[in-house]
This record gives structure tokens, C-alpha cells and sequence, in this order.
DNA sequence: CTGAAAGCGCTTACAG
DNA sequence: CTGAAAGCGCTTACAG
């Protein structure tokens, strides 16, 4: 009873000392009349403790509403419960899923997300990791690997375990968790080759600082050299990932010569795709009839629209979950590097693409 | 000279008592020989340190590379830099959005950003929610204000400034910086009933944990109420907030009796919006001949779609940007209260509403 | 302008 | 099973 007051009023007197007012174990402590060691055993290894010591520390702790602080907890325990991510944007659905899967991900086990975005700048991605790694996250998560090697080194020189997403390369040593986006452009060109197409058109996002869309245009490329096709550089679009520069690009390809003008258009992805094919309306033309077309991403949309989009989906939100669980293991010392696993996008063949038009 | 290798081998004798090897800022101290107060102040309050200290006090700290310890510095200064936003989830592009424009804004205050979703749990969103106020977040976004009593309570306590998004509603003591989706709602009703509609049909989300949902089908009901027209039980329709349930229930809604079939359609969103046309196509209907439809959102699709969708625009991107200026301000001190931001959605009539047809 | 030292809120050997 | 006390890496009055 004594003890209970004497501490209402010790409390108030530490304020004095510069104590914002907030609760502190020690408070929980003298409420409940245990040790701070006690009041910390009981949280974190409950186990050590008397049941009825436990009890009553809870108790003391309920009451007044103590809530741990994260910061002395991390200075104590060198352990901070947090992970970052850092991504080009969350504009992109695809990004979006990552992170969402990544955070539930996180949070089942223990781990608070702290997100960057990059806007597609290094230098951006660079300034948010070091703000992370100023607070002390336990692992990080960078999609895509175009980051300043200065990055790589910081990370690698404060030990800290990350993983990169969405790429799968075996050329750099790193861990990632995603897919060869070499291989899955090349399959797809595959498909259009195997179609009897010859005349190529491409459609692609911005690809400097993105080296998935590097990668996937080089796919396309060397497949069809392999097969002795080549993309002229007039029949490539390269801008904004927009329904919009979809729908001008695709009327730029088919206003040439009927003889010059592509059969087969490959788009970086899925947007660009569905602004062509809503181009290709107001053209009156068609796919497959007049023209195939693919996508990638297989957006909600693109299994819906007329004709369906043929395409590639890549489970963003398991990439993302897989990614929380191996940090989430290595994080917990469970494992010591973390490893990589190599997604395998589903090609869905639909009914954007088929045989060379006859009159072609 | 001396002092560097003193420096360097009292690092490692520090390792041994349980420093993990990080740098610390004493070592930074001792290599430039200064103390651990001149080497805080060089990086907090430069002003304050003598031009030559303050230089080879950077160098030390560049040589060593030195990154502070944020758990640290928060402890000692009662700072963390820290916010964080609770949204509902990601999928959803409207608080991908939010999340993105928020996250930058932050980043130019020198915040990083803690991000949690619910998954439209109020339950997860208060785990969330005592996870980030254990990290001592200074400030906090929600997203919606389907939050426990109890997580309000836990801000209210600590003394945690946060700020709602996306909503704005004058009837909670709370600060907005989003629209009134009862307005909002009102307004497009009011378009349809000027149009000569009596005969309405409506597809929306999830009502439950929703209230902008809810406000939405309100504002619905009771502007149609004011009009003296009914909206029937049989032709509200609510589910997954997705394309598909936006075709499968516009389907429903045109199979009942000719004289009974709804002519206008008002969607809690555009996806069902989207779904629905599509789902016309189908059935061989098209508006606004043989019906009109109206979305909410204008996602990038619906200004393109054939026919034009009528729609809300809100600038989620905008909302973040906001939000994370207050909360900027707040978390420095300048201003000691959040105070609130209405939001005007811009209303888009394009070619899926127009006059009742003639043989209904 | 600079330094010695206390203190922020926890955890964790260590001793009992 | 429990407690006294040192220590985690910083900042900040205070004194000079």
C-alpha cells in the first residue's frame, strides 16, 4: 500500500529530472515491488519468473498502461525489431504487393517495416538506407539491385543481412528472391516466334536505372538473333509505363508501310499493353486477327479485357512473404545468410496473340 | 599521431566488453581528440564547434565511417524521427497512393516512416499501432478512422499527434486531412436524379470496418430519400470490392423484370464500375443508351475505357503530401496541434451516365 | 568554444 | 528464482 503511493509520487518527482511523464519499467518495477530485472524478465523470459511474481508484475504493468520503450531496449539488447525495404515506388502495383506481403510477412514475425522509396534515383536509395541503418534495422529489403555500390559496401561493412526482390541473377553475389527476367522475355518471344512471327515491334518503361526492363528487352533482342530477327531500332518504344504511352506508341508502330509495320508487339508490361490494345480500337484493328500483342504482370484487368491479354504474372505478395521469412530467420540468428529463391512467373497464353495475319 | 593508434587498439579492447565492433562516436572522439560533446555538437549544432575542430572531428568521423546509433541518440535526446502510417492495405492503389506521397514527404522532414497494415482489422491495426508507439513514433497517419477505442486512447495518452486520412467528417473530434464521402456520394446521386433516374441500383464494397464505404452507401440512400426515391434491399448489392464482383452483380441486377431493372447504377468504386461495363459487353447492354454507371477513384483505366467512365478523382498522392507536412511541422515543435485539410474531390462526368432511357 | 559527467530506459552477466 | 549494478551510445545542462 506504502509502496504503491511512494511511488505515485516518485514518479512525479523523476518528471522533475526530465522525465516527460512517460511510464518506465522502473515504475512498473517499484509498483510492483520487484527489481527491474524482474519486471524485464518478466516480458521477455517469463519463464525465469515466479508465477506470482509474474503476476503481479503484470498486474502492476496493466495498471499503469506501461508500454516498453524500444529505443533503451535496443541500446540494452542490441536488438531493434526492425527491417527496412527500400523500392522504386509504391505506384507500382507490383512494388505495392511486395510490401504488402513483406510487412504481414514481417509482422508474424515480430519485425516492424520501415519503407523507402526511391523514385528510380540511386542516389535517393542510398539516402534512405543510410537512414535506416542509422536506426539500426536488422535486415533490409532492396527490389531490384540498381543501387550505388556505396550501398553494398555499407551493408556489407555493418553486417547487416539484405535481400533483394523481384530480380533473380546469377551473375552477382547476392541473395535474391524473384525471377530471370532474361529468361522470361525470352520464352515469351519464343511464343511469337513459334507463331511464325518475324516482324517485330517492342513497347517498353524507361530502362535506365532499371535493370529488369534492361533485362527484359535484351531477352527479347538476343532471342530473336538467335533466330536470325532483328528489332530495328524504329519498331522500339521506350518511355513512361502509361496506359498513354502505350496507346501512342503502339499508333506510331502501325502508321508506317504495310510492309514495314510489326505483326508481333512485346510490351515491357501489362499498362502498355492495354493502351495499345485500346489504341488499336480507335485503328480498328484487332488481336490476334490483325496483330499479336503481349503484356507482363497480368494485371486484374488483363484477363477481362477484350481480347484477353496474353501474358506473364509473377506472385508479387509471395515474393514479398518469402523475403519476410528469410529475413525473419536470419534476423533471429536462426540462419546465418540468407539464401536465395528463384521465383517462375506463369505464362498465360490468351487470346491477344496468334498467327501472322495472312495478309502479311 | 599517438593518439590514433591509442585510438584504434582502445577500440578493440571496447569489443571485448561487449561493443559488437560497431563504431561508436567516442571512437570518433578520441581519433579526432576531442570529446564526445564536440563531436555531438559538430553534427547537431555545427555553428557552435570552431571551424578546425569541427573539420577534423568530420574527417575522424568520415575515416572511421561512422554512422550514429539512433537507439542512442533517442534515448539521450527524447527524438526518434520516426512516424508511421497504419492504412488498410496496399492493394489497394488510393493508399498505395497516400503512402507514396507520404513516405517522400517524411523523407524531406528527415522522418522515416514506419508503415503497418490491417488488412481491415481494427484489431491488427491496434498491434500495429502499440508496435510503432513502442518504437516511440512522433507522429502517426491512419487511414480511415476504423480504429479500437482503446488505440486512440494509448495516442491520446502518450501524447502521440496523428492525423486521419482519407476521411474527413466533422462529427469526430479528430484531425481530417481526406474528403467527405458522404458529400461526395450525395453529389454524384443528385447528377443521376437531375438525369431524370427513379430506378437505381448500387454496387459497392465491404460496408463492415469501412466507414467511408458506409458514409458512401449513406450519402447514396440519403439523397436519393430526399428525392423521395428508394434504393431497394434486392438491388444493393455488396462484396468484394474487385472487377468480378462488379460483373457478376450488374448481371444480377439486369436479370430481374424489364420494369424493374435499375437505370442507373451507382458504384462505391471504379473497379466495380469497370466490372460491370465489362460484364454489359457480355449481355450485349451499353451505357449510357441502356444504362448509366457511375465509379469512384478515377483509376487510369476508367478516363480510357470505352465508354468513359463518370467518375470521383481524389489525389491520394496529395493527401500523403499533406499529411506528412502537418505531421513534419507537428513532430518539430512549430505548430503544437494537427489541424485539418478538406480535401474537394473533382467530379468527372463523362460518357457512361446520360438521360433515362426512353423505353424504361 | 570545449569538456567532464550525468542521464535517457532498458538488459544482462554476476552473485546470491 | 531474484536483485544490485554496470553498461548500451548518445545528448545536454553545467562549468569553465
Amino acid at each position: 500500500m506504502k509502496n504503491k503511493k511512494t511511488n505515485k509520487s516518485g514518479s512525479s518527482e523523476q518528471r522533475a529530472r526530465g522525465n516527460k511523464g512517460q511510464v518506465r519499467l522502473a515504475d512498473v518495477a517499484a509498483l510492483a515491488g520487484v527489481s527491474t530485472a524482474t519486471v524485464s524478465r518478466t516480458f521477455n523470459e517469463p519463464q525465469k519468473v515466479k508465477k506470482e511474481v509474474r503476476e503481479r508484475t503484470l498486474a502492476a504493468a496493466a495498471e499503469l498502461n506501461w508500454i516498453p520503450n524500444a529505443a533503451g531496449k535496443a541500446l540494452a539488447s542490441s536488438r531493434t525489431h526492425i527491417a527496412g525495404a527500400i523500392i522504386p515506388t509504391l505506384d507500382d502495383e507490383i512494388y505495392a504487393r511486395q510490401i504488402s506481403g513483406l510487412q504481414s510477412g514481417l509482422s508474424e514475425h515480430g519485425l516492424t517495416l520501415f519503407l523507402g522509396c526511391t523514385n528510380y534515383d540511386p542516389q535517393q536509395g542510398l539516402n534512405q538506407a543510410t537512414a535506416m541503418l542509422t536506426r539500426g534495422v536488422e535486415a533490409l529489403v532492396l527490389a531490384g539491385e540498381n543501387y550505388p555500390d556505396d550501398l553494398f559496401k555499407a551493408l556489407e561493412m555493418r553486417k547487416v543481412p539484405f535481400l533483394i526482390t523481384y530480380s533473380y541473377r546469377k551473375d552477382l553475389p547476392f541473395a535474391f528472391v524473384g525471377f530471370d527476367n532474361h529468361a522470361a522475355f525470352s520464352r515469351i518471344t519464343e511464343h511469337f516466334l513459334s507463331l511464325g512471327h518475324r516482324k517485330f515491334g517492342a513497347i517498353f518503361q524507361p530502362l535506365e536505372n532499371n535493370s529488369r526492363a534492361t533485362e527484359r528487352l535484351r531477352g527479347l533482342k538476343e532471342t530473336l538473333a538467335q533466330a536470325g530477327v532483328a528489332l530495328s531500332e524504329s519498331n522500339l518504344r521506350v518511355g513512361k509505363a502509361s496506359l498513354d504511352f502505350g496507346a501512342t506508341s503502339f499508333k506510331e508502330l502501325m502508321s508506317g508501310d504495310a510492309s514495314d509495320r510489326p505483326t508481333a508487339i512485346i510490351c515491357g508490361n501489362d499498362a502498355l499493353a492495354l493502351g495499345a490494345l485500346m489504341a488499336a480500337k480507335d485503328l480498328g484493328l484487332s488481336a490476334p486477327e490483325d496483330f499479336s500483342i503481349s503484356g507482363f504482370d497480368d494485371l486484374a484487368m488483363s484477363s477481362r479485357f477484350s481480347p484477353k491479354l496474353t501474358t506473364m504474372k509473377v506472385d508479387n505478395q509471395r515474393i514479398g512473404s518469402l523475403a519476410a521469412q528469410i529475413l525473419g530467420e536470419v534476423a533471429k540468428g536462426s540462419v546465418d545468410k540468407s539464401r536465395s529463391i528463384e521465383i517462375k512467373p506463369e505464362f498465360h497464353i490468351r487470346e491477344s496473340t496468334g498467327p501472322v495475319p495472312q495478309n502479311s
